[in-house]
DNA sequence: TATAACAGTATTTTT
DNA sequence: TACTGTTATA
């Protein structure tokens, strides 16, 4: 066994890192796994790793292939082994499963029938598609509603079952399951007619294409001579599949002709080394088919593998570990591993009980201020949450209180109706045979295309066997008025103007991808129609639109030689955390799920009750406790220094306000760790503080009961609405400066100076102490008499000047 | 065909 | 609450 290259690895490659890491480094053997545990330094080994094999000469870059969770997280990755080595390095395949699997599809779609230009279905669209299947089928009457048919078909691609494969399983004595098969045969055949993907089938029907056509996959055997896999405990069975295909040696019949590295004996390609990272405790995908087998078993998957334990935490302090390693221990069932830290005990974990959920976010405003007033940047600030939904009270108390924020994920940009329709017509000009998408684009903007019109040109194709699009292309056969036969005609006439003007097979003068975009807008006339309808909202959905043509600007401008599919490819797989920029200036507010692999100095965990932290959905599944602490888990280690846990005791929901109780996880940290400002016990009871905000009203002073409790107790407060509705969204998420613009109730003409006497309708009067920033963003420093000083943004704030 | 008004309902996490 | 789907009316 030869473990140590011929060549040495250059010392500042391995110079600074601990024995376990450097081993990490070193190893070089078949296959590797290391178990990282939080804030272990675990990029740093991968980018040591690559950047070793490439300076000793082991490996080309070319044949390296490093999968990573996000995209941003493979651009980093990317730039740090470039740096490391002195250069860019080209050639390396560092991307997400996803991507690269669209690599190696649209590379290889010729050889088994499909276009190179196949449209990538979101969930969104895979969603439409099976509501049609759904309907046709009545399928609702018997229980099988679109979620269901949507989570099962996920699920069975996943474990890379087809309906063939479904069909011999399945039990034919359940009615349900039956629909279900015969909804996902439709749903597979019609993928297949529209030239489209899922994205489960991205990485299914890349494992199917390996298996199916060895040649082919002998092509990238004998590529990637050294895959490296990053957050491997959420990898799926068909991800898993992938990569054992992958890292399987090429038989000597299927080994291409001018293959020039070193053979076996028998003339086979030898498998590539595999390299895998990953913590158990930090799987949180299991609800989307990850599965923690992969991990746990990788010793006995590859047999010989040498396991390497990160322990040393390089990024939090000790409470912070304590608290961490003292709630995942109440998981049992894992293999045990203690964290550590040189770093020194720190902060206590700051703990607080709101009334409601706006004194929870009002805390959440106040300490986000006191930490900036203490040195910590608004860029080193992350709230998490565990749903969405929560973020509407977040956004609304953080904009009051002045605090530039911006959301990572949540209603992307790309989810948007406006945005969809448009990308929808770009989808139409690359994969002419995409009918979801022709007929998601027929009547908008209205042209008079109703429901009637568009079942009759779909029955016209069927009946003479031609697409969609060639039906609509004989209009005139269809019988239809003379309106709607000319406004079928105009639309057929501008995609296909477009389909022209994109061409590839055209060398020259090709038009680039956002200049057909203008093009097209401006010809369909979708902002204008939006401009003229007077409407806000259809003002700031015209500019969505305008947004998303600066995107394709932006990506002309990064990718000269780029495509319209290159495009569409890129639009279809972004990932919410890709949007990150971390010079924004602003605290950064996404779901604990988002915040896996990211890191703050300051962490705030929101939320943190029963039926929410624990999420009541969780309880039922089987191991969704465990998974829900490991998810509380994740956000408790993405914290440096700082870390609060807050809770509301009432939440609303859906209209309706009820009773939370604070999470079980809450007791399994010990107390000593925790500085509570108001802790649950002190909330509850008689001499408790006095509420932070009045803004409970009905509850705080006095008047106790649980009557009051209706979602009314804020009426008081400028609602959501009008805000909203303004907000001018940057791509996938929605900033800060952006947001203050006409809102319902404008306070900018409102002069404060300091010394001055207000009142709020929330926190009663008080004394202006500084007034900060200028125009729209004005900011006042108020000392209120009862709840003490807040930073107000005064254009929005309920403040009157007495 | 488009729109407004109404009723019913589903509520997690995401590539 | 907010979104979807249905129904009535222009």
């Amino acid at each position: 066994m030869t473990f140590f290259s011929p060549t040495a690895i250059p010392a500042d490659l391995v110079e600074g890192l601990n024995p376990p890491q450097r081993a990490a480094v070193e190893y070089r053997g078949d296959a590797l796994l290391i178990i990282a545990g939080a804030g272990s330094g675990k990029t740093r080994v991968l980018t040591h790793r690559i950047a070793s094999l490439i300076a000793t000469r082991e490996a080309w870059p070319s044949q390296i292939l490093a999968i990573t969770f996000t995209n941003k997280a493979a651009a980093e990755m990317r730039e740090r082994v470039g740096h490391l080595l002195g250069e860019a390095v080209e050639g390396m395949w560092i991307s997400t499963f996803h991507s690269a699997c669209v690599r190696i599809l649209r590379r290889e779609a010729e050889k088994f029938g499909y276009t190179q230009g196949f449209t990538i279905y979101d969930s969104a669209d895979s969603k439409a598609l099976l509501k049609r299947i759904v309907k046709a089928l009545e399928a609702e009457s018997m229980g099988v509603t679109v979620s269901t048919a949507q989570n099962r078909i996920s699920a069975l691609k996943n474990e890379l079952i087809d309906p063939d494969g479904f069909a011999r399983q399945v039990d034919s004595t359940n009615p349900r399951d039956q629909l279900i098969l015969e909804i996902y045969r439709q749903y597979q055949r019609q993928l297949e007619r529209n030239k489209a993907f899922d994205f489960d089938d991205l990485i299914a029907q890349t494992v199917w294409l390996f298996r199916a056509f060895p040649e082919i996959a002998a092509l990238y055997q004998r590529r990637f001579r050294h895959i490296l896999v990053d957050e491997y405990q959420d990898t799926n069975h068909a991800q898993y599949a992938l990569i054992r295909e992958l890292t399987r040696g090429a038989e000597p019949q299927h080994v291409p002709a001018d293959t020039r590295i070193p053979l076996a004996a028998d003339g086979s390609i030898p498998p590539a080394s595999l390299t895998v990272v990953g913590d158990s405790d930090q799987s949180i995908y299991a609800f989307r088919g990850a599965d923690i087998r992969n991990i746990t078993e990788f010793e006995k998957d590859f047999p010989g593998a040498e396991t390497i334990l990160l322990e040393q935490n390089y990024r939090s302090t000790q409470h912070i570990l304590d608290a961490a390693n003292a709630v995942i221990g109440n998981n049992f069932d894992r293999r045990p591993k203690n964290l550590w830290t040189a770093a020194g005990e720190g902060a206590k974990i700051v703990g607080y009980t709101g009334y409601s959920a706006h004194d929870e976010a009002q805390f959440v405003a106040d300490e986000i201020h006191k930490l900036r007033d203490g040195g910590i940047s608004f860029n080193d600030m992350a709230v998490f949450y565990r749903t969405n939904a929560q973020t509407r009270t977040l956004e609304e108390i953080l904009i009051r209180s002045a605090v530039p924020y911006r959301l990572i994920g949540g209603t992307k940009f790309y989810e948007r109706a406006e945005v969809k329709d448009i990308v929808a017509y770009l989808m139409t000009i690359a994969n002419p045979a995409d009918e979801l998408s022709v007929r998601r684009i027929i009547n908008s903007p209205k042209r008079g295309i109703g429901p009637t019109t568009e079942t009759a040109i779909s029955i016209f194709a069927q009946d003479n066997d031609i697409t969609y699009r060639e039906a609509m292309g004989r209009a005139k056969e269809l019988g239809l008025g003379p309106k709607v036969t000319n406004a079928i005609g105009d639309l057929e006439h501008i995609l296909a103007e477009a389909e022209e003007s994109i061409d590839p097979s055209r060398n020259t003068g090709a038009v680039s991808v956002s200049d057909m975009l203008a093009k097209l807008v401006q010809r369909v006339g979708y902002v204008e129609k939006l401009r003229a309808t007077g409407n806000p909202q259809d003002d700031a959905r015209a500019e969505n639109v305008e947004e998303l043509i600066n995107v394709a600007k932006e990506f002309d401008k990064q990718h000269p030689d780029g495509t319209l599919v290159d495009f569409l490819t890129e639009v279809a797989l972004v990932a919410a955390a890709d949007d990150l920029d971390d010079e924004s200036g602003a605290v950064s507010l996404m779901t604990l799920h988002t915040a896996k692999g990211l890191e703050y100095d300051a962490v705030f965990i929101t939320g943190v009750e029963e039926e929410l932290l624990p999420h009541r959905m969780s309880a039922d599944e089987p191991g969704g406790l465990a998974e829900e602490r490991r998810l509380f888990y994740v956000g408790i280690t993405r914290a440096r220094k700082v870390l609060h846990l807050s809770l509301a005791m009432t939440r609303t929901q859906y209209g309706e306000s009820s009773v939370a109780m604070p999470s079980r996880f809450l007791q399994e940290i010990p107390d000593a760790l925790i500085a509570w400002r108001q802790s649950p016990g002190m909330a509850t009871s008689r001499g408790g503080e006095r509420p932070r905000a009045l803004n409970a009203t009905g509850f705080g002073a006095g008047s106790g009961g649980r009557r009051a409790v209706g979602s009314r107790s804020y009426g008081e407060m400028p609602r959501g609405e009008g805000l909203k509705s303004e907000f001018k969204p940057t791509r996938g998420n929605r900033q800060f400066d952006n947001q203050i613009t006409g809102a319902v109730k404008d306070n900018s003409d409102l002069v404060l100076e300091i010394g001055d006497r207000v009142k709020h309708t929330d926190f009663g009067e008080g004394t202006v102490r500084n007034v900060t920033g200028l125009a729209k963003k004005r900011i006042a420093e108020v000392e209120f008499d009862d709840v003490g000083r807040k930073k107000l943004l005064i254009k929005v704030a309920p403040l009157e000047k007495l």
